[in-house]
DNA sequence: CATGAATGAGAGTTCATTCAT
DNA sequence: AATGAATGAACTCTCATTCAT
């Protein structure tokens, strides 16, 4: 019994909004066009109207996310003076975002899951535009000697692999450090703390001398 | 007078192994009941006959994935000597099973992705057990001042991580390489070469000076 | 400030025009609103402004077909002068009208196949007054001696249902000849042709002696 | 609350009939799945178990009422000796079928009344042999000098679209003589005095010699 | 042990229609 | 007069699950 908005854009971003949150925890199948409109206080049809079919919903949610991760990285980026920096934002940057909005990992994992065999066109491009930028960095930064051993690909994943998990998988390392107290989940390790940690790391993995090169400020 | 399809065994483990397959690919909701039975040459009915429901094969399902790998791993890990000879098995275990089974990745992940809401009690246990061993792993490995700075947690999700979606992502990697020639999504890599290479980058990472500890012969 | 297009009775006409159309060529429930506004560039809402549902569109559609050739048929009988004359009128006039409009013979055609349960009053009415119409022409005719044997339904039928099948099949026919060359569908005839060759035939059921009448000038 | 035949066949069959009834009746679109299964007593699924989806009813319905009274026509020819016979057979053995199955000359009425847009292959198939049969009828008389001036096409349409519509509107004519006393509808013209009507008066369009040939026993 | 028939619940989607501007 | 947003009811179709044989 909400009353209707009659405002076309906070209706639609509403939808995705809230389909967003339900794609992510129950994936596409198990959520349902009835919930969606449940959530947003619309009715089910207005799903339709707005985005065709579950389908377009799903991709205009998968679009929205991914954009927004790559505006902000491509952003971040652009302060920087070298390759350890710009490296330094990317990881941050992509830690920050994923905290932020949770979904965005679940969604990806989701995606990247099942092969990518339902993955649209525009969701693959975005994600392949995420890889060619860090892949760039690490180009340039092997280029400048700076970087040694560099398979893109590998470390593409190990950091934004290592992100995702450690996001979505929250709320879990919570429960399990409360059956099993020996064990480390790093379940109170904030997201700051995460990412300084694997920025580290993959320096050294990169085989960086730390003195020389400026980080982002 | 029916003559039973030779073994009833044979006709339950037909329909794990081809729910399995389903499962990873297509994900639990998308997977019918009708299509598992046409893969199986079995009647449709047979599945709740043997699993009672779809959950329960669901969980059947994982329980096997699972305990296999965990197997496969404990035991690979008594070969060897030391910490790093531990790590290196775990990590080429691990990978190469994953290679042979390529669903394991993807259930695993498709479980992740949803923060594990819907994660069976068992399904949680196999994962914790797999991260006590490799935590263990590690933690003797500092203990002997051979890997240095070690947060297991984030360790562990970079080679699982890493290894799941170098695997999952298997044909999109190779698409994508078809539309970008210029980039390089390690499409062409070997599974031990990738394990190599995690190995390798581990051990950077880990600050583990090269030539003083013996690995897996 | 919103410059009406134009005028309100165009698009009320252009509603009803297009309506007929597409309720001809698909029929009333396959035919929606959304199409219907679309083929006339106007707003969905105002088929239920100018005609307040549905079903009120179809009825004036109809309304406003049968009165077309209502009136045409009518009209065209007074020039004439025997009832010869008055058949050929009315022939020629349905059958001309009909190529013309070929919207109007699927919608009778459709009406009639489920029995008339929905036809509305109106157009109940108007087909009756056609058939009196011919009815009364043949019944004179037979009063003076030219017609024999006569049921004025069947022959109504014999004219109407014979030109109502050739309009609508048109394309049908057309097909049909491409598929077996040997058959021949009239699919070249023109509908003064048809409409000839059926004078002539219902003569000679009529059992009309041909040099003795007038015919229409 | 009918309890399950367990019968496929029976089910099956039911499920066609009681959809010819709805379909002839209120036509394809306006025929819900709901309503065929209510009609049957059966769930709705059972449809789509046995007929895949909506379409694929109808088509079978169409395909068994077209091949049921081609099939009746074709045996009923086959006792007769000249053109003539076959003639008379044609028209009254249609003629008989539609009386006794009044769904058939509403479903074709229907279907050409779109001209045959949504005609499937088959059922277009089955109208073209059916004019086919009386096509050569028609031909080899004209061969034998029996009849004459003969458009195949037109008097096709002439018998079958005049005995379609006498059938179809048997109701509506009842109720049209009620409103207008003076008005001679046919209302209690039997099947056979409407053929023999028929018959006689495609006879004489034939310019048939009446006494000299021989007509079905 | 195995099958095909049957079911009920619910999903996505469409559409006539109304409301507010 | 005209529009786009919003709704509710209905429809087709799917699917896990059960029943009878």
């Amino acid at each position: 019994m909400v009353k209707p908005t009659r405002d076309a854009e906070a209706t639609k971003a509403s939808i995705m909004q809230n389909a967003m949150m339900l794609f992510a925890k129950n994936g596409y199948d198990a959520t349902t066009a009835k919930e969606i409109a449940k959530k947003c206080g619309v009715n089910k049809a207005m799903i339709f109207y707005y985005y065709k079919n579950k389908a377009g919903l799903y991709s205009a949610v998968m679009s929205h996310a991914l954009e927004a991760i790559h505006e902000e990285v491509i952003t971040s980026k652009k302060c920087c003076i070298s390759p350890l920096a710009d490296l330094e934002a990317f990881i941050k940057t992509y830690a920050k975002y994923c905290d932020k909005h949770p979904y965005l990992p679940s969604l990806i994992l989701r995606e990247l899951s099942d092969s990518g065999a339902h993955l649209s066109e525009m969701m693959f491009e975005s994600l392949r535009k995420l890889f060619t930028l860090l892949s760039s960095i690490l180009k340039e930064g092997e280029a400048q000697g700076i970087f040694h051993n560099v398979t893109p690909m590998i470390i593409h994943f190990m950091i934004v692999g290592t992100i995702n998990l450690l996001v979505t998988t929250k709320s879990l390392r919570t429960n399990a450090v409360a059956i099993n107290e020996g064990l480390d989940t790093c379940s109170d390790c904030d997201i700051d703390e995460i990412s300084d940690y694997i920025f580290t790391k993959i320096k050294l993995l990169l085989e960086v001398k730390n003195e020389e090169n400026p980080t982002c400020p």
